[in-house]
RNA sequence: AGGGGCGUCGUCAAGCGGUAAGACACAGGUUUUUGGUGCCUGCAUGCGUAGGUUCGAAUCCUACCGCCCCUGCCA
């Protein structure tokens, strides 16, 4: 052992607690070496970023351990489920960079299977049918710290359980009438072992299935054993259901199932700023506090997507938040980093003026326009150059000029002289204002000799701006997001407010006059790019059209100046 | 008559009896035609608390304390 600890194991190799266990079941020689995986989800709503963290896991774990992960639809509340919601978890799984081939399940395929499966157990005296109302069977189960009691109902014989069970199945009685229970223990300290209902009556249609079934399986019993009918040796799953693992256990023993499946938990993810669990972005969707499934200030994948996050950023994000059983809260600030770590890498660079402030070079020649030299990404050479239209009157930041600058400040202010990026130095001479006072036009000086950015004579300037000339700019619509609530942890709602009361009411802002140089009216949909010293941002995949560009601020650049400034007004949220 | 889990930096997270990795955040510095990027530096004598075992404890033992989950015919 000593000898082990010296060759210390890299950060690479370093292995997480479920790689750990599936390690020790390979060398136990379990499952004949074989690890299978599943993805699980209900498609009772919209895949988010807690789903990407499982997604990443169990694809992960199939890809490190050479073998295979399954996507397996959980539809057995049919009152719930809907086939937009399976269309939407594909598409954002195969978005992700997933690919489960031909391994596509339903459990809804099995319903005959476990069907059977239940019928063995009440054979095996292990199931039986039971008649309590639901608020009857509440009273019946006992409390946490009290034993339950068996069922009036329990002792019935095979034979009767079996017909009533066969005319569960074929309609006879109404809904919530009768259930099918496993036939386990009322005392057990685990409520989950207390004669749970396997089977429950519901003459509702079945988004696969139809009007084939008026029966369906519950959780416990249908999840177990369809891992069982795949061949799933490692199911992986959130810590609240921990304590249903005796139950999982309970129905592949009693039922002597060929494959052998184990449940590992894991804790789910939980970001900073937002909520995750499903019932809240539904009624965020429902009460129109946010656009849809996919406004881009929601944590869901189709969101995350609209707003720019790439699939590499998700996958990174997740595989940085670790793996661990203890409940945690992620800071949302590891998200922004991950995108904007590989955008940088990534993205063309454009310039962009977000709130025009008009620009006039008095010295520069009236019907003149200049293609101008400039790097699409300093990052990456390869992605090349581009030409832009440099004229007389262009449109600055508004950010970028103060009349009466502190000193920190080293933007544009009268009498000092700053860099247009790959244009030129120039000079602010006077300013023109409105009734308001409001400066609406800088009148400037050009330097001829500092064409491309930089001085003969190696004269300095405190700063560069970006620019868009105004004779070819492109108007635009540009969404600011920002974080969905104003509490870290919304969700909480420790004052007993709603997290709806905690939205962040600047979350969007719409700019509506914004000027785009040229070439950003041909970039696609799909392409994200950086406005240079704003931030990245990403075409609308719903609402831009080549009339009336749309673009989605993925998340801004690091801005030093403005965390030092501190304050709004000096260009905080750009 | 309760059961199941979890406590290591502001936030995640390694650590598996040999003397506290890493990341994000934060704070400095430096480079820079993006106040971006990159680079450098700093950031737990401390691992929920108290005892114990040991040459040696975040790791083992005991007792406390704190937090999360469980009483759907949801998943």
């Amino acid at each position: 052992m000593k000898e082990q600890s010296c060759e210390t194991k890299s950060a690479e190799e370093r292995v997480n607690f479920i790689q750990q266990q599936i390690v020790d079941d390979l060398q136990a020689g379990k499952n004949g070496g074989l690890v299978h995986t599943r993805f699980p989800p209900e498609p009772n709503g919209y895949l988010h970023i807690g789903h990407a963290k499982s997604i990443c896991l169990n694809f992960g774990l199939a890809k490190t351990f050479a073998g295979v992960c399954n996507l397996r639809f959980d539809d057995t509340n049919p009152s719930k489920e809907d086939v937009e919601y399976v269309d939407s978890i594909k598409e954002d799984v195969k978005w992700l960079g997933f690919d489960w081939g031909e391994n596509e399940f339903f459990a809804s395929n099995y319903f005959a299977e476990l069907h059977d499966y239940a019928v063995q157990l009440i054979k095996m005296g292990r199931a039986y049918v039971c008649d309590l109302t639901p608020a009857e069977m509440r009273e019946y189960r006992g409390t946490l710290k009290e034993p339950g009691r068996n069922s009036p109902f329990r002792e019935r014989s095979v034979a009767e359980n079996l017909d009533l069970f066969a005319r569960m199945r074929a309609g006879e009685f109404a809904d919530g009438t009768r259930v099918l229970r496993a036939k386990i223990d009322m005392a057990s300290g685990n409520m989950n072992m207390r004669d749970p209902v396997i089977y429950r009556i519901a003459k509702v249609p079945h988004h696969r299935t139809g009007t084939q079934w008026c029966i369906y399986p519950m959780y416990d019993f249908a999840h177990g054993l369809s891992d069982a009918i795949e061949g799933i040796t490692h199911s992986i799953c959130t810590l609240e259901f921990e304590d249903h693992r005796p139950l999982y256990d309970w129905f592949i023993e009693q039922l002597q199932t060929p494959a052998r499946p184990r449940q590992i938990e894991f804790a789910r993810l939980n970001l900073s700023y937002t909520v995750m669990s499903k019932r809240k972005l539904m009624q965020l969707v429902d009460e129109n506090l946010v656009s849809g499934w996919d406004d881009p200030r929601l944590p869901t994948l189709s969101g995350l997507r609209r707003r720019g996050y790439t699939p590499a950023s998700i996958r990174n994000f997740c595989e940085r938040i670790g793996l661990a059983k203890r409940n945690s809260m992620v800071d949302v600030a590891l998200l922004e980093h991950a995108v904007r770590e590989g955008l940088n890498k990534e993205a063309a660079r454009y310039m962009a003026v977000l709130r025009p402030l008009k620009v006039i070079i008095e010295n520069y020649p009236e019907a003149q326009v200049e293609e101008l030299d400039a790097v699409n990404n300093p990052e990456d050479e390869s992605m090349g150059r581009r030409k832009v239209p440099f004229a007389r009157e262009l449109y600055v930041e508004q950010d970028d000029f103060m009349e009466d600058a502190p000193k920190k400040f080293y933007r544009l202010t009268p009498g000092r002289e700053v860099r247009l990026r790959y244009a030129y130095y120039i000079r602010c001479e006077r300013v023109e204002k409105d009734e308001n006072g409001a400066v609406t036009t800088l009148y400037c000086t050009y330097d001829p000799a500092t064409r491309g950015g930089s001085s003969p004579d190696g004269r300095k300037v405190k700063s560069t701006l970006h620019w868009v000339a105004a004779k070819t700019a492109v108007s635009a619509e540009v969404r600011l997001y920002d974080r969905l609530f104003l509490d870290p942890d919304p969700a909480a709602e420790k004052d007993g407010a709603s997290f709806t009361t905690k939205i962040n009411p600047d979350s969007l802002e719409v700019l509506n006059d914004c000027k785009l140089e040229p070439a950003l009216a041909e970039i696609s949909a799909e392409t994200a790019v950086q406005f240079e010293r704003l931030g990245y941002f990403i075409v609308d995949n719903k609402e831009s059209t080549p009339a009336k560009p749309v673009f989605n601020r993925t998340v801004t650049l690091r801005d030093n100046w403005a965390k030092k400034a501190g304050n709004k007004r000096l260009g905080k949220r750009r």
